[in-house]
RNA sequence: CUAGGUGUGGGAAAGUUGGCUAAUCCGCCUGUUUUGGGAACAGGAGACCGUAGGUUCGAGUCCUACCACUUAGACCA
């Protein structure tokens, strides 16, 4: 064994899973941290996944009719405090200007926590007419939160980016049927191409978004047991219609106020894919995700370099050709060994290599990050190889995730065995009567809060109970530890 | 914001009764030889010891404040 030096991860996912995934971020390059706490660079390693997240959901949206825009910055303070329950979710972490230069400003201004109120003062203005709606907007973006708990790379920062889709209709009904549509394109872009499924259901009132009617969401169980939230829409009934007055006049002539939805998906979602598909060697990215899906590791010796070099050019066109992005590693001042370990500590999805005794023989080895799999392919069929092979990478990441996700979620109908399972790092399923001070209380006992409720129930019992307060149970819901 | 821990070249880390030129390993640069799981040799660059004050003849070392990182909490995507 050559020796373990600071390249590798030093530390197994399950004996402690914050030190590997901090380790997983620096070592496979994917950020650093700032002068400003609990700001991060998102270096090319990050970013590349974040614009592929971005491309898979833009061109959904914009298939369904949500068009970008882009809303300033700042708000002043006199709008951000339009709607009260909406500043009242806010107020706490929102980052003020006060001056520019040496003046102080006549009004202050919010950095964006979130744009409803800058971009419904625009709507007001806007909508006047039935003809004027739908109205589907949608910008990315970043806001920022002063967050006052330590922040963890891509899961919680002060400044992070997004997208936010506000969106505007004549009835209720329209409004509530988006939300069927927004979930199912960010379930498509997470499931498809994060390889990362998810509960999904709605909120708790006492969890649900500052200002919305209700909200759906999507939670992620974490390796360490703990649920993290991702994508998410809320209705927001006419509560922000009215605030920002957002009325229109319908066919018979009468002023009607608008029906309003937000949704959104963050960075967030890197960190979830860091800390879902990595392993003990690193990161491992879903071929989908992976700006760079192969990369090709000539073996070199003097007598055979050219050949060798001659051929490995090849395979990187044929691959190309199929529209795999790869990646020819002819460094010549690293030795074989460590790229194995460098592209393995990336995730980069299929490692070929390619030498000497594999050219004789007219193969090439072609490896899997997922499960370490070696294998002898002919170069004649090394293109569709490789593309099964990158399908198969996908499907099995998914595939395991859904595993794991099953099995983290545990069933139960009371108290005792709720704070067992929680202890032991489930997630629980129970019968919940869904107030306020039952969660209040659960938290208190627990440490645990609730996540969400699925949108298609399984029947309750007749005179079921609510599994913490024993009052009648209203709904199934799962709730658990989270971040 | 609260409570613990940590802070020494790019990374890791010695230095703990204050004392002269701040070890060592990895990485980096140059050259040569190498290359099938993190290569070898030779030479070289890189640190006002987190920041600001203070104590002292003298501070990486002691004191104070602040900052950052990290772990755990109250809030959140």
């Amino acid at each position: 064994m050559a020796k373990k030096d600071t390249k590798g991860i030093t530390i197994k996912k399950e004996d402690d899973f914050s030190e590997w995934y901090t380790q997983v971020i620096q070592k496979a390059d994917l950020a650093d941290y700032s002068s400003v706490s609990g700001c991060i660079v998102y270096k090319p390693n990050s970013y590349t996944i974040w614009e592929k997240i971005q491309q898979a959901t833009d061109k959904r949206f914009k298939a369904v009719g949500i068009q970008n825009a882009y809303f300033p910055l700042f708000i002043p303070e006199s709008l951000l405090q339009k709607e009260a329950k909406h500043i009242e979710g806010f107020a706490p972490e929102v980052a003020w200007v006060t001056h520019a230069g040496n003046s102080p400003l006549a009004e202050r201004l919010a950095v964006r926590p979130t744009s409803e109120t800058i971009m419904y003062d625009s709507y007001s203005k806007w909508i006047r007419s039935y003809n004027d709606l739908p109205l589907r907007l949608n910008q990315w973006n970043n806001v920022v939160r002063w967050e006052f708990k330590h922040p963890t790379p891509f899961l919680r920062g002060r400044e992070f980016l997004w997208n936010e889709g506000h969106t505007v209709f004549a009835t209720k009904e329209e409004a509530k049927a988006e939300g069927k549509e927004i979930i199912g394109i960010y379930n498509d872009v997470c499931e498809n191409y994060l390889a990362m499924p998810s509960l999904i259901g709605k909120k708790s009132e006492k969890e649900k978004f500052a200002g919305a009617e209700y909200t759906i969401s999507m939670e992620f169980i974490m390796p360490n047991g703990k649920a993290i939230q991702g994508p998410d829409f809320h209705h927001d009934g006419q509560i922000f219609a009215k605030a920002f007055n957002i009325s229109y006049t319908d066919q018979n002539g009468q002023q009607q106020y608008a029906w309003q939805n937000t949704f959104a998906i963050t960075t967030r979602m890197i960190g979830v894919l860091i800390a879902m598909h990595g392993d003990d060697k690193g990161l491992v990215l879903p071929p989908k995700v992976a700006a760079t899906q192969v990369v090709i590791v000539p073996i070199l010796f003097d007598s055979s370099k050219n050949q060798v070099l001659k051929e490995a050019k090849e395979i990187k066109n044929k691959l190309e050709k199929k529209g795999i992005n790869v990646n020819f590693d002819d460094r010549e001042s690293y030795s074989p060994g460590w790229k194995f370990n460098e592209w393995e500590v990336k995730g980069i999805p299929v490692r070929i290599e390619i030498g000497p005794k594999d050219l004789e023989k007219h193969l090439a080895t072609i490896v899997r990050r997922d499960t370490g799999e070696k294998q002898q392919i002919e170069l004649t069929a090394i293109a569709d190889e490789v593309n099964v092979l990158l399908e198969q990478i996908q499907k099995n990441l998914l595939d395991k995730a859904k595993d794991v996700l099953s099995s983290s979620v545990v069933e139960v109908d009371n108290l005792e065995d709720a704070k067992k399972q929680l202890d032991n790092k489930k997630i629980i399923f129970s019968p919940w009567c869904g107030s306020v001070e039952c969660e209040d209380n659960f938290k208190e006992a627990t440490g645990a809060k609730s996540l969400n409720s699925p949108l298609s129930q399984p029947k309750l019992k007749k005179d079921q109970k609510c599994f913490a307060c024993s009052e009648k149970a209203k709904y199934w819901f799962y709730l658990g530890k989270s971040y």
